[in-house]
This record gives structure tokens, sequence and C-alpha cells, in this order.
DNA sequence: GTCTGCATGTAACTGGTTACATGATTAT
DNA sequence: ATAATCATGTAACCAGTTACATGCAGAC
């Protein structure tokens, strides 16, 4: 009888981002909007909690920065142990992808309700994802103009990156199979 | 000052769940392990918690139906209420699609701990799911054999079937490509 | 004067995970 | 014997969401 204990990852997340450059709880939340965010999600109000409890755990340390014209900041960095940790954490197999996609399910009781709406309300995260999509195109042409070149930590936010674009290509084309498909439905219903 | 009040879509998992069927919460549970559950993982004890208290809101009724050689089971069935519900929240804008993966994080994180013991786990994450797509695929071949022939609920079923596929190829052609890269990054390394 | 951005948080609630608990039947 | 399948749950805990709360600076 084994049991994995998995979850609590939000402070492995914040570990990578701050062992990448140091932050304030206020631009980590911005971080976790672009890049990492989008395979992580986290809320600002979860960011200040949690690094609140890895300052208390010595995961991390924190300084204050007055600004001027600006509130003061307080910026955390990865400290000793936060760096055991987070090589501890890189060693374990890791959790299996979750996904929950809520508008899946309402594809498959698409029959207890009204298909024109549900069909709206696919074009519209078709819509959200096409837009995802190009900003993550052009993230990468930005950022990584000549990936055949790329070592290390580039490397492997490249790779993060491609990930992005690869599964946001799918789901793309899966909305257009979906409005294809139901269109010629809805039109076989009603003519 | 708007607010979108999303979640609670369990009980809306199973709304659909029992109007394609009805079924006892063991056997959600096992359907949930399935098709549905891709898209919308929940375990056995979540299961039974929201059966309780759809019942006690009126969305769906119960049967206790014994059985000879097994224990007695209680049979759920969707009734006029959760008909109703269920119909409010198809016609909802539906939340965004939720990817939360570890293996990102740690692809990004990567340069921080043991590469090697890294590739290991995107192997065995690109196994699991290749052993997935193949299941997806044996399901699609025998339940829709001639899928430009359907409509309504098998075509529904059929589609989310393809968002399955779709989004399992895109992980599978990632794996490569880390690993690819990341192969080639530590020959470079230790070369 | 109003909105956006910077900057930090608390409190209440909801949803999800883990561990524990029981007990019969069937197959190896 | 031992494990797997069928079948149901409770209790404690942890993680995530929503709402509320404050306050300054600069742009329009």
């Amino acid at each position: 009888m084994h049991c994995y204990v998995f979850g609590m990852a939000l402070e492995h997340a914040i570990l990578v981002a701050l062992a990448e450059r140091a932050g304030s709880g206020y631009e980590l939340a911005r971080r976790f909007d672009k890049s990492i965010g989008f395979f992580y999600g986290a809320s600002h109000q979860q960011i200040y909690r949690t690094l609140k409890r890895m300052d208390g755990d010595g995961w991390i340390s924190c300084e204050t920065v007055p600004q001027q014209g600006r509130p003061d900041k307080k910026v955390y960095s990865v400290g000793a142990d936060g760096r055991v940790e987070l090589r501890r954490w890189l060693a374990e197999p890791s959790s299996p992808t979750v996904l929950r996609d809520e508008l899946s399910l309402k594809i498959r009781g698409a029959s207890h309700g009204d298909l024109s709406v549900l069909l709206e309300d696919v074009r519209n995260h078709r819509t959200e994802h096409q837009l995802r999509l190009q900003l993550y195109r052009q993230l990468e042409a930005r950022e990584f103009p000549d990936p055949g070149t790329l070592s290390g930590m580039a490397l492997h936010q490249y790779l993060v990156q491609r990930g992005g674009i690869v599964l946001e290509e799918g789901l793309i084309a899966w909305y257009d199979e979906i409005l294809t498909a139901l269109h010629n439905d809805v039109k076989g219903l009603t003519a």
C-alpha cells in the first residue's frame, strides 16, 4: 500500500521562478500571468500566502526595498534550503498532467441544451486560444530567434514555450473540427 | 466590477454522465476513470459526496437496488430540476481550460537538478500518454467506425474523443522534442 | 475626477486529496 | 492465502477561489 504525496506544487513553481530571478510577490504574479502561468496558474493572493509560508520555512529570504514614487516592495530570493528542496523535488517523479476542460463536458452534454449557444462558446474559446497562440509565437520569435543554438536555461525555457505552442495548436484544430461537425449537424437538423 | 462564479463543476459532470445513463456512485467512478474522466477527473470519495449533495438539492433521485452475490447499490438518475440545471449550465459561458503540468515546470527548472533523472521522467510520461493514445484510438475505431455518419449524442461523444486524441498526440510530439533537444544538450556538455 | 498600474494583504468559503474504514464475492 | 472487483462511505486536511480592504502615483 504505497502512496505518493503530490500537491503543494505552487511552492515549487515559485522556487523555479525565483531561482531564475529574485522578485516581489506582485512581480511574480505578473510572471505567472505569462510564461510559467500558462502551465501553472496562480492568483496573487495565493502567491503572497505561499511566499509567507516559504519564508517561514526558510526556503526563501525577503528584503524590503523602498522605492521612490511607488510603494515599498518585498523582494524574495531563494536560500540554501530552498535550493536543496528544489533539487529534491526535481528528482521526484512528477505528477500526471491535469487537464480540466469544462467545454469538452458541455460538448458531451450538448443534446440537453441549446446547440447554437454552445457553438458561440466554442467560437469564443477558439478566439482566446488563437490570441494566446499568436502571443506565444511572437515570444518565440523574439526571445528565441535561433533555436538550434540554444543550451542550458534558455533551451529549457524554449522547450516549455514549444509545449505551449503545440498544445494551443492542438486545441484550435480541435475547435475547428467541432465547429465544422456541429455546424453540419445543425444544418442537417433544420434543413 | 463584474465577477463570474465558476467552479462546482463536478456536479455538472455528474449531471451529464447521469443524463446519458443512470448509475451508481461506484459505476460513475468507473466511468470517470475512462471517457469523461480524461477531461474531468474525480475520485470516488468526491463522487459519493457530490451525489449526496445533489440528491439533497433535488437534482437527482436515488433508488436502492438489491443484487444477488453483490452489495446493494444506489442507482441515481436525473430528475426534472436536474434537467433544468443542466440546461442552465450549458447556456452559461464555460470557464477557460485549466492545464496543470508539473513536468513543464521541472523542464523549466532543469538546470537546478539532475538532467538525466528528469529525462527518465519525461520518458515515463511519454510512455503513459502513448498508452492512453492507443486506448483512445482503439475506442475510436471500435465505437465510431464511420464518423461521417454520426449525429446527435454519438457525434458529441466522438468529438470529445477526438479532443483527447489531438491533445495526446500534441503531448507526445512535445515529449519527443524535449528528449531530442535535451539528449543533444547532455551530449554537448559531456563531450 | 476617474482609471490604470504598483504594491500588499486578510477572511471566508469551496473544492479536491489522502487516509481510514467496512465487508462480501470471485478468481488465482 | 491473497488479491481483485464490487460497493459504500467518513474525517481531516490542503489547495484554490472570491470577496473585501488599503493607499499612492501618474496619465487622460
